[in-house]
DNA sequence: TTTTAGCACTCATTCAAGGAGAGTGCTAAC
DNA sequence: GTTAGCACTCTCCTTGAATGAGTGCTAAAA
């Protein structure tokens, strides 16, 4: 397993016996390959080549006798002072980690945005030139959404700040499920007295709610590049095709990672055909009970797991720790 | 010329007289070439091959032969459908915009967001969980910038608020360049009756001015892994690391594409020594006196030259046009 | 019963040789 | 100025043989 990881190579009874030197001979290699190839837990690739894993083989491996490596005292390091919120933008520090991550592994790396039901913390209506204003809206997780809009004339930069007050007072601390009639009815109350501006507030309040939520930064992509597996060039542009569709990514994350530590999906184990050469080691971390992001390393099925599955877990619980610092426990 | 840039393979002497019948025959297409080679026009690959141009050729083509290609009318439509401000956000109108050229010329495209002196519009504190703000800096450009700040304990949203005002009083219309020390002095007066809070202000008012103004959208990068120069998967590799790199293609930008109206550059044109196997055609639309963008295409020396700036064209008049509806004229 | 040595066999890879094909330059004729 | 003819060049493709890594199987040894 570990050499076929480390040189792509199939693996053959000498290059055991003369490798890893375990004092027996090839031919009895030879019949414990044929054996374990009988269990479906190695392939050939021709009958005169040597054994690869299977899938089987490699799931038997992450589940039995795979230890995750602990990543080295320098490589800590690296990951903490790159973990650092020194830009104070929650976007790119998950940006950073993603992408010391697949520096580290030289794999691809995907990582969600704080997702989770995302609260409202500010809603802004600020003047922008003639007949126009944009509205900013900041969620809990961080994520900073903007928009223009067309404003009627003779709607002063003063209407603008009043009627985001009264958003701000009334959706603050609500998410995007909270909001129920009662609230816009309130909301329509405390505003007629401008009249003339209603309807554009009631636009606003609908672009406010129509955020898309989640995200997902990848990178690294490009290290799939030099993975031996991956030289046809044809192969290549549909899988680097997928990988920038950020609605695809999303639902590779989702539909792959719910549970809480190190998880592994493997090959044929993926639902979507186009990604069935590749494996995801993913995790996620939970900030509060609402919000939770998800970071994933995604490479060729041959994946130095044991490897990844160290430095993803260190490098999760360490930016768990530095965005902990941002929204308190 | 015309011949290569469809095919990709040499042209030879039978091939011309066989597929364009100009009526004479393909020896004397031969003593042409032959001169044309000698003036530097043309080369051979190898003595028994057809020939390619030069880049002295497409230099020569580009100036007095070609005439950019008028995009057909369904083409025309498809751009005046995507160049719409429905999302009314400006970043991902440009966004659309280079998709939409990469998609109709097959080759990669950057676009630079709304570049030049830009002012700050709106200035915003936004209360943010205990001990943190939200800043968010709306410039001219319509781009938004934000931030996360610690804030002292015991300063509460109105106080944000009132620095927020005191901000945007003094500071919007300005640019960077133009703040100077007097108006910092004036705002430390201003706001000197919050005591509490005037370090914080200075931090958020060095915050504010320290805003990365230009960015560099990019689409359709993966269209050159299409393109038979880019066969080889280790040259793609560099030149895609690249292409990643939003400094390098800011650059790229600012320093090839200065004038007005299409302009071209053409493989060892280029400073840079990692490209010179591409050429670019780009073109720089101006909103106002102070605000400009600047769209551009990038493929293999053997682009369709005239399609592309037909197309260039089009898309950066229309582009142009739908902006100035948002910034006026 | 397990391990090992030996042997015949398979298959991918590499290399050289040779032919096909596209194209050229040059010369002499039109 | 244009064209036909011819010898020549060079790439590309195919073919075949040699190489080498690896296998399965069998019989002998431990």
């Amino acid at each position: 397993m570990e050499d076929f990881i480390n040189t792509a190579e199939p693996v053959g009874s000498r290059t055991i016996a003369r490798r890893y030197g375990f004092g027996i001979s090839p031919a009895t290699i030879r019949n414990e390959m044929a054996d374990l190839e009988e269990m479906g837990y190695l392939e050939q690739p021709h009958t005169s080549a040597g054994r690869i894993p299977s899938e089987r083989g490699y799931r038997y491996y992450v589940d039995h006798l795979m230890e995750p490596e602990e990543p080295g005292e320098e490589e800590k390091e690296l990951i903490r002072k790159h973990i650092k919120l020194k830009s104070r933008e929650i976007g790119t520090v998950i940006q950073q980690t993603g992408l010391i991550l697949s520096q580290l592994t030289s794999y691809a790396t995907l990582a969600t945005s704080l997702c989770g039901r995302s609260a409202y913390r500010h809603i802004q209506l600020a003047p922008f030139g003639p007949g126009q204003a944009m509205v900013l809206v900041v969620l809990a997780s961080g994520e900073v959404f903007h928009r223009l809009i067309p404003v009627p004339e003779g709607i002063t930069p003063y209407d603008l700040e009043s009627i985001s007050s009264v958003l701000n007072a009334k959706l603050r601390g609500l998410t995007v499920k909270d909001i129920k009639f009662t609230i816009l009815k309130e909301i329509y109350t405390e505003l007629s007295y401008y009249r003339r501006v209603l309807d554009l507030a009631f636009e606003l309040i609908q672009e406010a709610l129509n955020v898309k939520e989640e995200r997902v930064y990848h990178g690294g992509i490009l290290s799939i590049l030099s993975q031996p597996e991956f030289k046809n060039v044809e192969r290549l542009q549909t899988l680097l095709g997928l990988l920038e569709q950020e609605d695809f990514l999303c639902g590779l994350l989702t539909s792959n990672s719910a549970q809480e530590g190190i998880s592994i999906c493997i090959g044929r184990e993926f639902k979507n055909k186009e990604i069935r050469e590749l494996s995801m080691v993913s995790t996620s971390y939970r900030i509060t009970n609402d919000m939770y992001g998800v970071l994933a390393v995604l490479g060729p099925t041959r994946m130095h797991y044991a490897r990844v599955a160290g430095v993803l877990k260190y490098v999760s619980e360490n930016l768990l720790e530095e965005l902990i610092k941002v929204f308190g426990k």
